[in-house]
DNA sequence: AATCCACAGGAAGCCCGGGAAC
DNA sequence: GTTCCCGGGCTTCCTGTGGATT
């Protein structure tokens, strides 16, 4: 590309676009100034949280739908309201927000509550009883309302099976003379329920508050309101933000993929300089949405779950079914032998497929084949020709895609 | 009805690297 | 320094199981 081409492309941008007017509307994590069909779940929540402001205790809050329902932004939403309210009546209101699945661990969940009340604590290395006595007094010494969202909650308590933090959580106003806290956890795992300790369901669900997906009208209602400030006038095809709706519908109705899909399509459109967005654009939007998200699991993926993607591969190019997970685990331990590499034991590489199989790499499930045993079923969940471009830049694997295995097969099966 | 395959997947515990407290 | 804790990745050992075969 020449120069004077960059220059084009900078000053293009600069100038703001011939599509976008402003392309920050259609991220999702954008707050809007209205939520169109959440007005429901905007008074539930509302309501519930009100007597926070008169410093009265409020019930704990359980909010739970799909990915892209709208749980998160409507839940930031009442909060940011609250407080604003709060302030401007004089009254003292703290709110946190953690996502639990990003925090990852107990600790690091309580850390982050610590500093959100401005208690600076390690990122490691204390107990957590040590944490949870420093944030109780942190919050006795406040003596305050404190509202704490915990996103993602399920990622809590599926990980380690201990659930005494959100135990202790619930419990922590007991120890409290001065202030207390509100706990709003949100779920998009319906029946995380049913792990959950019954003392800590009874207190964490007294009031719970549905999210339903969107159907295809209300997304594309969604989408209408962002996109008449996002894009520039007369941009924006009719058809194209349909099905926009239509397509993120299909998937869960999913706002955030309705997003996504409309902001690439523009981009797409922007690219080739063309002056509408439209159906074709929406359509290879998606394909390229999807194709980002395969690259982008592929590229992060430790070196034996590639191995063990590549020992599917191979499978599935020497013979056409599908693969068990002995045959797999199998020609993975040749794999390793070829490469020099250590292998893991076949308990480990079950739990690095199942891994993969929630990823969406794999396709795993468990059959029966009566008095042949009981097993998994395991199929590449992306296209071949995907994971040898991603992996090979890979200098430890590159090798091992051009390995033909020659482990013995098994019955033979098909899916 | 009993047997038995080829694993699934739970439980416990090891080891390591991170760090804090004393 | 020593001793503590935490979490992640792993192994070892184990019990459980759907359904074809006996």
């Amino acid at each position: 590309m020449s120069q004077q081409g960059l220059d084009l492309i900078f000053e293009r941008v600069l100038s703001g676009g011939e599509v976008f007017r402003d392309r920050n509307l259609l991220r999702h994590d954008y707050m809007p100034a209205t939520l169109p069909h959440r007005g429901e779940q905007i008074r539930r929540l509302g309501s519930v949280l009100a007597p926070a402001l008169t410093k009265d205790r409020v019930s704990n809050l359980f909010a739970y739908g799909k990915t892209g329902t709208g749980k998160t932004i409507v839940t930031k939403f009442v909060l940011d309201r609250l407080q604003r309210k709060a302030r401007e009546h004089g009254r003292a209101l703290d709110t946190s927000y953690v996502n639990c699945r990003l925090a990852g661990t107990n600790y690091r969940v309580i850390a982050d509550l610590c500093r959100s009340l401005g208690r600076e604590v390690p990122f490691t290395g204390l107990a957590v009883g040590e944490l949870l006595d420093r944030f109780r007094s942190a919050l006795q010494s406040r003596g305050s309302a404190f509202l704490v969202v915990l996103d993602e909650i399920d990622a809590l308590v599926k990980r380690s099976e201990d659930d005494s933090l959100l135990y202790e959580l619930t419990r922590i106003n007991e120890k409290l003379t001065d202030g207390w806290i509100g706990l709003i956890g949100i779920s998009n795992d319906l029946h995380f329920k049913d792990f959950l300790d019954p003392r800590v369901l009874s207190s964490l669900g007294e009031e719970e508050v549905v999210f339903k997906p969107y159907t295809s009208d209300e997304l594309y209602d969604i989408l209408k309101e962002r996109a008449e400030f996002a894009f520039r006038s007369g941009v924006l095809d009719e058809g194209a933000l349909r099905l926009c709706a239509a397509l993120a519908a299909g998937e869960h109705g999913d706002a955030r993929r309705a997003l996504d899909l409309l902001r690439v399509a523009a981009e797409i459109a922007e690219r080739s300089r063309e002056l509408k967005v439209e159906e074709n654009h929406v359509r290879e939007a998606q394909q390229k949405v999807e194709h980002d998200r395969v690259t982008e699991a592929l590229s992060s993926l430790p070196l034996h779950s590639r191995i063990l993607l590549i020992s599917v591969m191979q499978l599935e190019n020497t013979r056409r079914e599908s693969s068990v997970t002995g045959d797999v685990y199998e020609v993975y331990r040749e794999l390793c032998a070829a490469g020099s590499v250590e292998p893991l034991t076949q308990r480990r590489v079950s739990g690095l497929l199942n891994e993969l199989d929630i990823m969406g790499v794999l396709n795993a499930r468990v059959v029966s084949f009566g008095r042949y045993g009981r097993t998994k079923k395991i199929r590449l969940g992306v296209e071949a020709r995907s994971v040898t471009a991603s992996f090979s830049g890979d200098e430890m694997v590159r090798g091992l895609l051009s390995y033909a295995p020659r482990s013995v097969l098994r019955h033979q099966t098909s899916l």
